[in-house]
DNA sequence: ATGATAATAGACGATTTTATCTATTATCGG
DNA sequence: CCGATAATAGATAAAATCGTCTATTATCAT
């Protein structure tokens, strides 16, 4: 038996993060910001949680934030230009394996098998994120629409 | 800037599970099982912790334990049949997304495409390391040998 | 049988990650 | 300028993961 299970690979913090900047990207209408709580509500992050999320959106240049009255938060640019890793790394950056985790000497410049094994897919998992952007993840046809209730289902 | 960080993807239990089977695979002698303490020194995991690890190890029948005097444990099959995924789902089980972490009910059936894109890597990583064995990442030419300071470069 | 050895089991503690709450600073409308 | 709004910053709390410790049970050698 296990001794416990995280919910998948990736933290929560970073499944929040995609939810967030999804929903702005779907959400967005010109000159309109999106505020905390409202972002919350479509994307059921806890609210003060999301606030440190979007914070570090904000600071990787992927949002962009205006305080006051009719302030918030929108996205930076088209979502065709920010990627699943862009996302992921302003939260919670994956680490690939660079040097020995046991800090063996030998190991420095060269990993053995088992950690080159780890960080190749730890490559893949990168190579497959960094190519995957925000657009092709946003409403499809066949598709539940992200984040939503609403169905688009074949007839 | 980042909140905080994980060393990698995968969880500091299951370097552990790796670290402690590839050590079993390295070192086994026909009957002779190895003691805990014995297996913490070589992969440089926590004693006390290493034990809850192994005792994982043997529920997945990966391992065999014997008690008492010339007891321990030793690998149960050969290397070749134990790939990192069963090392790794034996005590951290990567988890796949199979339903909407919103429990939208119209998702129920489809996941939506941002959740089935992080699906899709994870049933990548799933299948690379389903395909990987412990035998490949054992002693190789011009590696590192594996957990050990000793090298084996290319002169 | 008895003592030594070593895994098993589970309580307990520390650290990291996740989440909440309060105070402060910036921006807008009047 | 003044009050309302909303992000920013930081202290605090809760939960999960990682790690330690002690007691128990099984096995071997004498």
């Amino acid at each position: 038996m296990p001794l416990e299970s995280r919910l998948s690979m990736f933290s929560q913090t970073a499944e929040y993060a995609l939810r967030a900047i999804v929903w702005l990207a779907e959400n967005q209408k010109v000159d309109l910001m999106h505020g905390h709580r409202e972002i919350s509500k479509g994307t059921k992050v806890p609210e003060s949680y999301l606030s440190k999320i979007l914070k570090s959106l904000v600071e990787a240049d992927l949002l962009i934030s205006k305080r006051g009255a009719g302030g918030g938060f929108r996205i930076s640019r088209d979502p065709s230009a920010i990627s699943l890793l862009q996302v992921i790394n302003a939260v919670d950056p994956l680490q690939r394996i660079r040097t020995c985790p046991l800090k063996l000497k030998a190991h420095k410049s060269h990993l053995c098998p088992v950690h080159a094994k780890i960080d190749e897919t730890l490559a893949q998992v990168e190579q497959t994120l960094a190519q995957a952007t925000i657009r092709e993840v946003l409403y499809k046809p066949n598709f539940p629409k992200p984040l939503s209730e609403a169905t688009d289902q074949p007839s």
